[in-house]
DNA sequence: GCGTATAGGTCAACTATATTGACATATTAC
DNA sequence: GTAATATGTCAATATAGTTGACCTATACGC
């Protein structure tokens, strides 16, 4: 009786524990690579941002992120000074600034996140196409609750 | 021809997404719960571990926690002061101490990972059996990769 | 019994991450 | 010309977590 519901229980605290370092497993290795650059989690988070939303405003990017004005500052200028990322005041409104990746920005960007995308496409390999759209299903089924 | 390899990357860029947005929504709840009661993340954590490690030392705790001695103290004192984890010297060796969750630590835990488990069990219902199936899989070969 | 190792407790200083407040400049809109 | 918008910057603060230093109590080897 109690068993049945102790054996469930045990099998979805599996299931968390593997969200936990299946997540943990992903995100070790770039704030590795990061963190040999000299840079942290923001400036990856910057790049990636930039990256999938190129010609971003300031205040564009600062929405996207949830970060306040004066943390993002800092880092987004390092990364503008290093050349990863390219400013560009607006023609058609000289108040606001454009963000794009640079080459090199895109660069670094593509082997930080590729790393990732490497763990995963391997993962799926061994997993089988089957397992794979499973996957898929149920991540988006716990993404699409909101809070 | 760079169009297979766009899509491929597009896929995993999806899947890396996905991953990131369902470990927010599973650890958003919880989080929030905490701040009600004027706790934080570490407290629960020290809960989890109590819980899945009974009769752990304070050394145990922290090597599995992975932090330090100063950092756990305050948060365990508290929790253990609140009655949520009971702490009894062992009889064997009076140096060391065992941790336990008390009636009350175990219902409070419970119910935070409790929720935690009730969307993980919800994504697995409306996407059946299969796809669990698979999402255990692939979530167990990522965890799997050490880093 | 004595010295040493182990388990734990506590204070203080420090780093990293991130926030809020306050205020400045440049540009655009009305 | 005045108000609103976009950005830049300084300073203070909050939170999470670390390291160093030193303390007590107990156990273990000899």
């Amino acid at each position: 009786m109690v068993d049945l519901k102790t054996q469930e229980e045990a099998r979805l605290n599996k299931a968390l524990e593997l969200l936990h370092f299946g997540f943990r497993a992903i995100t070790s290795h770039p704030d590795e690579r990061l963190a040999a650059l000299g840079y942290s989690r923001v400036h990856h988070r910057i790049l990636y941002f930039i990256g999938r939303h190129p010609d971003s405003s300031i205040n564009g990017l600062l929405e996207v992120m949830r970060v306040s004005k004066q943390y993002l500052h800092r880092p987004l200028k390092r990364l503008v000074n290093d050349a990863y990322v390219s400013m560009r005041t607006d023609p058609r409104d000289r108040r606001s600034k454009r963000l794009k990746l640079t080459a090199k920005g895109a660069r670094l960007e593509a082997s930080l996140t590729g790393e990732q995308r490497r763990q995963l496409a391997e993962a799926f390999r061994r997993a089988g196409p089957e397992a794979e759209q499973g996957w898929r299903q149920v991540m988006a089924l716990i993404a699409g609750e909101q809070s």
